[in-house]
DNA sequence: TGCCGTATTATGGTATACCATCATACAGTA
DNA sequence: TACTGTATGATGGTATACCATAATACGGCA
C-alpha cells in the first residue's frame, strides 16, 4: 500500500476563495492599490468575474490579516500604514527573526548549510538583475528557510503577516542605495553567522540589518 | 461648536456580523466548541438565528485568526493545538511580553504604577474567588496596560491572538496548583519590577512566570 | 445473507436578490 | 439666487436560492 501509484490523491478543489485572496492579497502587497483607496466590492467583482460573496470573504480575511481596514458604515479600504505601527513591526520582526536565527545556527546541518547558501546566492543574483519582484521573492525564501531550519513555523506564518503590512516600505528599502551597507551584504554576514554555526554574530547581523530597513523606512515614511 | 452636544454622534452601527465574530470567537476561547469539532454552518445559523453570509464571513476571520481550520473539501472545524505549536506561541508570548514590560518599566509614570497597582489587586481578588473567567479577564486586563504603557500596540494584537490559540491551556495553567510559585505571584513579581522601573527584573520575572506556564502546558497537552 | 448500485441527504461553494443608508443631484419655491 | 425637500444612485449588509459533491441509507440481486 506504499505504492506511489495507490497513495491517496490529494484533492484539493482549490475554491474560487483561495483564488481570490491569493490575487487580492498579492495585489495589495504589490501596491496595485493605493493605501486607503476604496475596495469597493461591486466593481471588483465585475474585475474578478466572481460573486460579491466570494469577494466579500476575502476581504474579511484580508481585515483580520491587518492587510484590509473597514471604516464602520463605509466599507473596505486597503489598510493604511501609520509610522508608529511600522516602527513597532520593524522591532517585532527583529525578535522573530533574532531567535529564528539564533535557533537555526544551533541546528545547522551540512545540508541546511547548503539550502541557505543557495539562497542567499539567488538571493544576490536577482539583486544584480536588480529587478524588485525577484528580490522579494528571494529575500522570502532566505527567511523562509531560516525560520524552517529552527523549526519556527508559528513565527514564520507571523513574521510573513507583518511583512505585507510593510510591504510598501520593503519594496523601497530593499532596492534604496542609501544605506551604509546594502542589504545583501547584511543577509551574507546572517548567513555566514548561521552557517559556521555562530548565533551571537548572526543575532548582530540581523539587528544590523533591521535597524537599518528601520531607518530607511523611517525616512520614508515621515517625508510623505 | 466645542459643545458636546453638538459634536460629531460616533454612530457605530455593530453590524451582525460584529455581533457574531465576538460570539463565536468567545465561544470557541472559553471552550463552548471541542477542538477538532466541525463548525457546520447551517445548524450554527438556526442556533444564532442569522443567515449564513454572516456565519460564514464570520467563519474566514476566525480562520485568519487561527481560531478555525478549514479542511479542503470538508469543511472548517475548530482549531487544533499541537505541543508543538503551544511551545513556539509560549516562546513567541515571552519574547513579546519581556519586551512591553521593559518598555514600560522605561516609561514608567505615576499614574501608570497606580492602574497596574490597581490591576493587580483586581487580579488577586479574582484568585482569592477562583472563578475561572474573571481571573483570565483580569490576567488579560492587567498585560493589557503593560503593553499600553509601552506603546506596543501591534505585539498586544499578536499576543491576544496567539493567546486565543492557547485559550484552553491558559485556562488550566491559570488555575493549577502544581506550579512552585503560583501565577499571581508571579504577577506581583512583574507589577513590582515595572513599577519600580528595574527592567531587568520584569525580564527575569516573565521569562519565569512563562517558562512556568510552558511547562505546566506541556505536561496537560502530552497527557492527552 | 452479503454485496453492490442507486436514491437521498447533508453540507459547503457560489450566485443572486433585496433592503437600508448615505451621498448626490435636481427641481421647485420663496 | 439661495435654500430645501425629494428623487435617484451607489454601496454595504443580510438573506436566500441553487448547485456540486461526498457521505449515508436503502433496496435489489446473486
Amino acid at each position: 500500500m506504499t505504492n506511489p501509484i495507490m497513495s491517496k490523491i490529494d484533492h484539493q478543489p482549490q475554491t474560487l476563495r483561495d483564488i481570490v485572496q491569493e490575487r487580492m492579497r498579492e495585489a495589495i502587497i504589490s501596491g496595485q492599490f493605493a493605501p486607503g483607496e476604496r475596495l469597493v466590492e461591486r466593481p471588483l467583482c465585475d474585475q474578478l468575474g466572481v460573486s460579491r460573496t466570494v469577494v466579500r470573504e476575502t476581504i474579511r480575511y484580508l481585515e483580520a490579516e491587518g492587510l484590509v481596514e473597514i471604516l464602520p458604515g463605509k466599507g473596505p479600504i486597503v489598510a493604511r500604514l501609520t509610522w508608529a505601527d511600522a516602527r513597532q513591526i520593524y522591532d517585532i520582526r527583529q525578535m522573530l527573526e533574532t531567535a529564528a536565527a539564533t535557533e537555526c545556527a544551533r541546528n545547522i546541518t551540512p545540508q541546511l548549510a547548503e539550502q541557505l547558501k543557495a539562497a542567499l546566492q539567488s538571493l544576490q543574483e536577482a539583486v544584480a538583475a536588480g529587478v524588485p519582484t525577484p528580490m522579494l521573492r528571494a529575500t522570502t525564501e532566505f527567511y523562509r528557510i531560516i525560520f524552517d531550519g529552527a523549526g519556527h513555523n508559528v513565527a514564520w506564518e507571523i513574521a510573513q503577516r507583518l511583512n505585507g503590512r510593510i510591504s510598501r516600505l520593503r519594496a523601497v528599502t530593499l532596492s534604496t542605495a542609501e544605506r551604509q551597507k546594502p542589504g545583501p551584504a547584511h543577509m551574507q554576514d546572517i548567513c555566514e553567522a548561521i552557517v559556521s554555526g555562530d548565533a551571537k554574530a548572526a543575532q548582530a547581523a540581523i539587528e544590523q540589518h533591521l535597524s537599518d530597513a528601520k531607518h530607511t523606512a523611517e525616512r520614508l515614511l515621515n517625508e510623505k
